[in-house]
DNA sequence: TAGGATAGTTTTGCATGCATTTTTGGCTTA
DNA sequence: TAAGCCAAAAATGCATGCAAAACTATCCTA
């Protein structure tokens, strides 16, 4: 294997350690849908493009199985979890559950600085969406639900909620394209924000729960219509 | 359900595949404490006692690191995740979280036989209290929440809340000496059973979490202890 | 004697090798 | 032509090998 005698001494692969940096890798890989859903994973091809053997390689596919992003296959290899409309129903109504008790919490336990930071974000959103640029409203949609989990208070329930985010994100770029419901969910989100405002936590987690419901529904029968398609 | 006698034909390791034994055999020791909580973990005892090298070990390892069971130290090996009071109680808490959605909706899809086969578990669990013996009214109880999880018909959640009460598992142990403990505890399970008979959503939810509540305090409370003895 | 350097040992991480299984492509035959 | 079959090719799974890092034990020095 090739040595890069020249790479400067602190590299991103040796702080995060070798495996962190793989999974984290081939997660971006998935979740932006480089590699499609229900697709066999390449692993020579992985290989070849992060530089390493097939030890690590695999060693990281065993553990993003466990978060249910790659199916394995006892010798047969391993694929990109298939995006099945029921499941992906079960997981949004798992979130859906989750950002309830975010939305009751997070409100409540959140200072005023963490409200300014989070109300930053969603003006960032307000303006992503004004400009049309749909990739950008995605990542701080996605940034903005975090933060807000991470407010919650509560590390395992962040740590779920950042798997079933991920998983979610796989199907979630199909409706990002569709400006109407863009334009609702931003309004769905300015709902959130002026209930957090005024910290009023049973109308935060209801209206969280209710945008989930929403994107739920869009997601879900776009995909369907996908699947029915075939 | 009864095997041949004969060793060699079909090995269960073949069956499930390598990789799903080593994990559910080291899930297994380290549930039960036999890997006891922040120990390193003896790679090269593990080899020897799976009969396998370190690559399909090492995989596990790196699977059960993701279902937090285990800690990663990059260049210094692994050892069993500590089990610290306050992530416990961030546990112990989402778990209640699961379990308030499983009661709401196992009491209303669960069929006729299904809740037969519950009550069946439960009587079950009564006579292992009646009898004393501990260990087989803890793997009752497990089995009990775990075929209730089932029944609430989401399978992302009852994915999640599996692994919570593996996790849960290992400081459980702790408590299950407590014969007063153990009353108190049979005499809540006998309360939701009554609940779910006459399904009662909201009380077999809310009776739910008060149960986990109490389990809760008792585990954490005795862990801190331990943890204050040093 | 306590602190600290250092040589030797062990452990860790990754690459590579090899046996087994699966897949593929072409050939045969009904 | 389509189904069956076989050999060749590829992939998969695991064992092993080897370099680098961490740990240990011993000796030195102040």
């Amino acid at each position: 294997m090739e040595q890069a005698p020249d790479r400067p001494p602190v590299d991103e692969r040796s702080l995060r350690g070798l495996h962190a940096h793989l999974v984290a890798g081939l997660r971006d890989l998935i979740v932006r849908g480089e590699l499609p859903a229900g697709e066999r994973i390449p692993e020579a091809a992985l290989c070849e493009r992060f530089d390493v053997s097939r030890t690590p390689l695999r060693e990281a596919l065993k553990a993003l199985s466990v978060e249910g992003l790659v199916t394995l296959r006892p010798n047969r290899g391993a694929v990109v979890t298939p995006l099945d409309p029921a499941h992906l129903a079960d997981m949004f109504e798992a979130k859906g559950v989750l950002e309830h008790y975010i939305g009751l919490n997070a409100s409540v336990r959140a200072t005023d600085a963490d409200l300014a930071s989070l109300f930053a974000l969603h003006d960032r959103l307000a303006e992503a969406e004004a400009a049309e640029d749909h990739g950008r409203y995605t990542d701080l949609n996605e940034a903005f639900h975090l933060a807000l989990a991470r407010l919650a208070g509560n590390s395992e329930i962040l740590r779920i909620y950042e798997r079933m985010q991920a998983n979610i994100l796989r199907a979630r770029h199909r409706i990002n394209d569709d400006p109407a419901r863009v334009r609702q969910s931003l309004a769905e989100h300015e709902a959130i924000v002026r209930a957090i405002r005024i910290r009023a936590r049973l109308d935060v987690a209801d209206r969280l729960v209710a945008h989930n419901t929403a994107t739920a529904r869009a997601v879900v029968d776009s995909l369907a219509d996908a699947t029915r398609r075939f």
